[in-house]
DNA sequence: GATTTTTGATAACAATTGTTGTTGCAGTCG
DNA sequence: CGACTGCAACAACAATTGTTATCAAAAATC
């Protein structure tokens, strides 16, 4: 990967079409960082002023409930968004902390950049309604599987949704995302 | 209220700007329609073909599991749209029911009108990013409540994303909301 | 290479939640 | 009016899940 903004170009423009005169005005305001294993991008209590998107590595979402324990919301692996975006459009406190799981390299994107996006590509608010739909859909269906689903249904089904993730990450934070104690989890694969 | 579609004009224009001529055309395609108590607005499994907002009246969003087990996902209030959007936008079979809980009255619209809307409206596209984005919202921030929230919690937190619903349904549909058997309800209140 | 640290399995026990069945009450409908 | 239905409380028991503690293997660190 020669060009380091050629992965979301590709993710882009499988939602809109942009031209590469759009295109380059848009990426010049890109920024490619990278982040240490365990590193924060973002602190929960702060507010969230970037839009990532990982070119490798992974990134899990979490939060802290009044009792100080952590409870893991998401992952976000290579070729997916991430952020609080609430806190990013509200500019409001952010309730969850991002943390980089490995060596990962994302492309950073403010604020302004996004809301520029929007205004100038000539499909950008199209770009941001279907985006936000697809999360949408992506969340509405996490929330059917607490329903509908046993946790060691869950545990399998999240391979489907983050590929390859339960050979990647430490088995405590899958039970997290599942909503389980680690102790419950390892029951439930040995039984 | 003698207008049919000022309650949903209302909500839309907390959204963007809409001038008079835009919305008689947008809304020259809008229908009224009314439903009886326990009518069914969407049968899981058939494609969703209107979004609805309710003026009057109050829906149960609900699905369900392998067992035949019913479980209520949301609910949707004057003042708010309904409808299984993935299934609306994609034209697949949905996953959801709607049902009516009460005599009411909805603003339906079908797939056609609502797509014509993104395009002609001045700021359509930015109609619908904002409401993904809300409904997104909401969506993350009932997820947070199943980590974090105690079931009492989460009870006591449904008075404020549906105001006065405890007071308005059965309280099994509240029990299968909070994802608790009825039983178990009715024994975290009287104890 | 030795030593911490992290991880995951396991056991024992406690707490939470589900299931089944019963009862009484309040609507609803003939 | 009486029969029927839906709803919620309650009890008893079962199943699931959490908590705490211990241990061994693996991984990270020095």
């Amino acid at each position: 990967m020669k060009l380091p903004f050629e992965k979301i170009r590709n993710v882009i423009a499988a939602y809109i079409d942009v031209s590469d005169e759009e295109w380059n005005i848009y990426a010049s305001n890109f920024q490619l960082k990278k982040f240490k294993k365990n590193e924060l991008l973002l602190q929960a209590g702060a507010i969230c002023k970037e839009l990532y998107f990982v070119n490798s590595g992974l990134l899990r979402v979490f939060f802290v409930d009044k009792k100080g324990e952590e409870h893991t919301f998401h992952f976000s692996l290579e070729n997916a968004f991430s952020t609080d975006y609430e806190s990013f459009l509200k500019k409001a406190a952010s309730n969850y902390s991002i943390q980089a799981l490995e060596n990962t390299e994302v492309v950073s994107i403010s604020f302004e950049t996004l809301e520029a996006g929007y205004r100038n590509l000539r499909d950008g608010e199209k770009l941001g309604r279907r985006l936000a739909e697809d999360y949408f859909f992506l969340f509405g269906n996490k929330i059917r599987s607490f329903y509908t689903e046993s946790p060691m249904e869950r545990y399998h089904n999240m391979d489907l949704v983050f590929p390859g993730i339960l050979q990647r990450v430490p088995q405590h934070f899958i039970a997290s995302y599942l909503n389980i104690s680690s102790v419950h989890l390892s029951r439930l694969k040995n039984s």
